[in-house]
DNA sequence: TTACATAGTTAGACTATTCTAACAAATTTG
DNA sequence: CAAATTTGTTAGAATAGTCTAACTATGTAA
């Protein structure tokens, strides 16, 4: 059973590989804020529990086991989440830490009861889809509200950035999970948007913005 | 802070404190499964944070720093025992090892949610005492079912051991907190009563489930 | 294509937690 | 009280996970 040191490593390497393709030792240890050689020593023990392929210099790959691993640890954190906010009231921004913590739980009716309370929630609190029991994820596929039009109605789905600073910011323009947007223009020149919904007749949201938020196009 | 190896120190030597007086290092080592030699070492550490207090060849004693330290992770212990119980729909005989993981998590909002979701629980479900959020505990004095006399009528109010075992012979027993009992008598052989309730007319219990059974004597 | 920057490796060391082996103090018991 | 038993100590070593310093390989760019 892994560590769970290791398992923080798997559960990186998962969504690097996820958010980037390849995934370098460099890429590792920035995520896990811990140096390069502590990274490349922790590489060559997942390697040899068969969880990572990794050759001197080249990228690193999770084996089927590695991202079984992986999913299992991730459908942990954001089952936890979805319980955070769904059942203890908390705000989707506050979530994360406590998550990081409990996804390391060995308690499997633990979870299964999370999962059975909330109705077999498919995403997390930021739209992110939850793995199912044998670690398989069924990718959801939404636009960036940047590559969206003027004029088209989309719903927000989901996010690409959890952090705080963005949750709390989406809170600030009573902006959740759901909500749909009217397009009204797009700037050219620095690519904001400016969008209207719920009370709100008009706002502009940044560029940086409307690349974090994924949305379902409606018409 | 103390690590997650030292808080279980803290609450063992709490716990042995509580139940026994004096507490020696064979004790804690005992109690921790570790060997002696790791004890003593463990010890000299806790000594240097502040939290126990350690001459060579004498007992332990936890500073107040230590108790207060280890009554808080107690509290976590017993609010997400009782969380389990309640929440969740756990059985009192599964929550245990649950609880040993989730009172290391660092979370003060989190278990404020918990307690405040429980009503601001005093006991756990096993009958024990949580403490405040200071640390202090509410003694709850009762008496062993096994000190009762004949004719007496008793309310079953807490265990003095929660071992799975134990909790799965009450269950088979149909026996629970808050059970009121009518002891018919006691035998001076071995110390056997013969008790009934609820749905049970006569049921014998050995000396040593009456020792771990908790009463209020009603008349 | 040489030269610089970036990325990766190796060696060696440190801390936390654990162990066994050997010995010493304290306590119990005949 | 002296022997035996229990309890505690010290020394030395192992593992997991981390670091810094020094060096090497790879890739880009003049």
């Amino acid at each position: 059973m892994a560590s769970t040191t290791e398992e923080n490593y798997l559960k990186s390497l998962y969504n690097l590989a996820n958010a980037q393709g390849e995934v370098n030792l460099s890429d590792l240890a920035a995520s896990l804020q811990v140096s390069l050689p502590t990274a490349n020593s922790m590489v060559k023990t997942l390697q040899k529990s068969g969880w990572v392929i990794y050759e001197k210099y080249k990228p690193l790959t999770l084996t089927t086991e590695g991202q079984k691993t992986a999913a299992l640890i991730i459908r942990k954190h954001r089952l936890t989440e979805m319980f955070l906010v769904k059942v203890m009231n908390f705000g989707w921004e506050e979530v994360h830490e406590v998550a990081e913590q409990i996804e390391h739980i060995h308690a499997p009716k633990f979870f299964e009861r999370m999962d059975q309370m909330l109705g077999f929630p498919k995403v997390d609190p930021h739209g992110s889809p939850i793995p199912d029991t044998q670690g398989k994820v069924t990718p959801l596929s939404y636009t960036a509200l940047s590559l969206a039009k003027a004029g088209q109605k989309v719903q927000v789905a989901a996010l690409t950035n959890s952090s705080t600073e963005f949750l709390e910011f989406l809170n600030s323009r009573n902006l959740s999970l759901g909500i749909q947007l009217t397009i009204l223009s797009k700037e050219s020149y620095d690519q904001s948007m400016v969008v209207s919904y719920a009370d709100h007749p008009s706002e502009t949201l940044s560029e940086k913005v409307c690349e974090r938020l994924l949305v379902r196009v409606l018409e």
